[in-house]
DNA sequence: GTGATGACGCAGT
DNA sequence: GACTGCGCCATCA
């Protein structure tokens, strides 16, 4: 079953700690061609992260949209959830956004 | 099989 | 600069 999710979950594990990804970046390196589905990915991930935990723990709070904004935030139990995560990791967060998300912004291929 | 939905992105207004 | 509409692909009712 090697799906969508687990390209999205091998891309979002690579992402180091204190940065972040955008659901465009990933969808464009695994060529889908829609960044709806790396959404609809990282929700099962949600999941994914309560089974495994520190094996295939997948910080989907670490993935936002293209605007740096939480758009997903909603999905972790509860809505401050991953602001505090982002912020736990160094990541400032501002209104529900990214500070500095351009220079905390990380890429599969610069990797 | 069809229509609606979704943690998005982009172009046009 | 904010809002709207369309496209994208997969899943569910």
């Amino acid at each position: 079953m090697a799906n969508y999710f687990e390209k999205v979950y091998e891309i979002t594990r690579q992402i180091p700690y204190g940065r972040v990804c955008t659901y465009g970046i990933i969808a464009d390196h695994l060529n889908l061609g829609a960044a709806r589905m790396v959404g609809w990915a990282l929700n099962n991930s949600n999941g994914l992260q309560r089974y495994h935990l520190d094996h295939d723990f997948v910080p989907a709070h670490r993935v936002v949209n293209r605007l740096g904004e939480l758009s997903g935030r909603h999905k972790f139990g509860t809505p401050t959830l991953m602001q505090e995560l982002l912020e736990s990791e160094g990541i400032e967060v501002e209104n529900d956004k990214i500070k500095d998300f351009e220079a905390l912004l990380w890429r599969p291929e610069f990797f």
